[in-house]
RNA sequence: CGGGGUGUGGCGCAGCUUGGUAGCGCACAUGGUUUGGGACCAUGGGGUCGGAAGUUCGAAUCUUCUCACCCCGACCA
């Protein structure tokens, strides 16, 4: 059916154009819209309810690690982001300030929040005096907004929906342990939920969050071989306690600082699984948060009873649980199909005459275009069944492109060549900072991420050639 | 902020060199025939060409200025 082409919908092929292709997949499939104030975008039904979805994921995570969610104020005085010298350097540079109200100017300029460390610091040195306060474990849901040179929707806009964790503990262990916990937390909702593979590791000095002592940082592969920093939790130590005089009195008599940690994740990770996910077609949605797990599309609709049939499998489908859409529109199927598989359903049904003579509904899986059919009574059993088969699926697919795209490199020749050929490079670095530089300098790539398991893949730093002890992953990112 | 590019119905484009007051595809509306991989026929609605000034009898087209957006670099979830 090529006829002219002239009826096709182009996306733009990833192959070739990849920046291009992702913006004409979420405008086309509407998930997003630009706003019209630069760089920010508007978020449609269609992708707010994935995030909504990752939400209700991570919310459930949450509450098994004890953590509550509270809201703090969108404004906050100028003077508290200036209390921690390396945070206001970090983030000065983007935040937006408001410095009127009308035509009056205010006594104190207010900087809408980039984060909201400062801010929950302040209050949390007024709930906490004893040690039987701690640990405090809160989350928000919120927006934030960072004026970033250059924008691209979900992946880096002015303004961006996220959760932010903040938390006290009396002891160091136990606060480092709080941010290597959330960030196993994080990988197991990417592993299970988005089912997206990432690398987990310690951000160098470089890469840290303003105003940290270590970050934690979990790192995605997209399908064009550029890291996406998905998510972080950071080890705060004392730094903001003791800005903040948030101070307990211990067991032992003695007024301390308490340790601090404070994680996130963005809408961002909706970019990730469309980049880690998607093909020629457009999105290809993980079952657990696609708006449409299940798209029941009637076939030769005009015939006796198809309508009927299509309308009673889309019911079974929802009683069973899963979040089922009937297409029954004005359309030609072919024209839905290619429709449905642009929006990313992980499963589509045909009811047509022959499969109602059959008693079976005909399927096509999105991920692996794998087509066959389920008899009708089945249905129920066998189509949970099979979207739980699509995200495992999904997953191996995630995994094995991740770590077939890590290649080992012990000089600056090869780290080349694997950037050429759209890998990460896995390398040894003697851990200076212009080393560092000199490398992002070079190749646009910059050190991702040092994993938790420093098995040494050499012994020489991959740029100057001197003795190395740290086992760094480096990419171009997002 | 440095380098490159683009602005013409909702979207994608042609027209500009050689000025003569807009055209195509998609989308949209109505009617009909269709419907197992992006259907077809007919009819119809919608733009004054990013903005301003200038040259000219006449400007989407030439000149000058201006604005906006996009891509590549420096900054970042």
């Amino acid at each position: 059916m090529e006829k002219d082409n002239k009826f096709v919908q182009e996306i733009a092929d990833m192959t070739e154009d990849f920046p291009r292709w992702y913006t004409d997949v979420i405008l086309k499939t509407e998930l997003v819209d630009y706003g019209p104030v630069k760089g920010t975008m508007v978020i449609r039904p269609y992708g707010y309810e994935i995030w909504e979805h990752i939400q209700e994921a991570l919310n459930k995570r949450f509450k098994e690690t004890g953590h509550k969610n509270a809201y703090f104020p969108m404004f906050i005085p100028l003077s508290y982001l200036m209390k921690e010298a390396e945070h206001v350097e970090g983030f000065a540079p983007e935040v937006a300030l408001v410095t009127h109200v009308g035509n009056t100017e205010l006594e104190e300029k207010l900087v809408v929040r980039p984060t909201s460390e400062t801010i929950i610091c302040d209050m949390y040195s007024k709930w906490v005096q004893s040690y039987r306060d701690l640990p405090l474990l809160i989350n928000q849901w919120a927006n934030v907004v960072r004026w970033e040179k250059t924008t691209r929707p979900f992946l880096r806009t002015s303004e961006f929906l996220w959760q932010e964790g903040h938390t006290l503990h009396t002891t160091e262990e136990e606060a480092r342990g709080e941010a290597l916990k959330m960030l196993e937390v994080y990988r197991e909702f990417m592993r299970n939920v988005l089912a997206i593979e990432v690398l987990t590791g310690i951000k160098t000095e470089k890469e840290k969050f303003a105003g940290a002592v270590e970050t934690y940082s979990m790192e995605a592969m997209m399908l064009d071989g550029k890291s996406l920093q998905s998510g972080t939790t950071h080890f705060l130590g004392k730094n903001f306690a003791s800005a903040f005089e948030i101070k307990y009195l211990d067991r032992d008599g003695q007024i301390k600082n308490p340790y601090q940690t404070s994680w996130g994740v963005s809408t961002r990770l909706i970019g990730a699984l469309i980049m880690a996910h998607g093909d020629q077609r457009g999105l290809k949605l993980p079952p657990r948060v696609a708006p449409v797990q299940v798209v029941v599309i009637p076939v030769a609709a005009h015939k006796a009873g198809v309508t009927e049939k299509a309308t009673e499998v889309a019911d079974t489908l929802r009683k069973a649980g899963l979040r089922v859409e009937l297409d029954d529109r004005d359309q030609s199927v072919g024209w839905k199909f290619n429709e449905w598989e642009m929006k990313g359903a992980p499963l589509r049904l045909e009811i047509g005459p022959r499969d109602i003579e059959n008693g079976v509904a005909a399927y096509s899986r999105r991920d692996t275009h794998e087509k066959g059919t389920i008899k009708l009574a089945d249905l129920a059993a066998e189509v949970p069944a099979l979207l739980d088969d699509i995200h495992e699926t999904m997953y191996r697919q995630s995994h094995d492109f991740l770590h077939s795209h890590v290649t080992v490199c012990h000089d600056m020749k090869e780290f080349n060549a694997a950037l050429d050929n759209k890998n990460f490079v896995k390398a040894m670095w003697c851990g200076c900072r212009e080393c560092e530089d000199a490398i992002k300098a070079e190749t646009a790539a910059s050190a991702r991420v040092m994993p938790f398991d420093q098995t040494p893949v050499g012994d020489k730093c991959v740029y100057c050639g001197k003795p190395a002890t740290k086992t760094v992953y480096f990419a171009k990112s997002y």
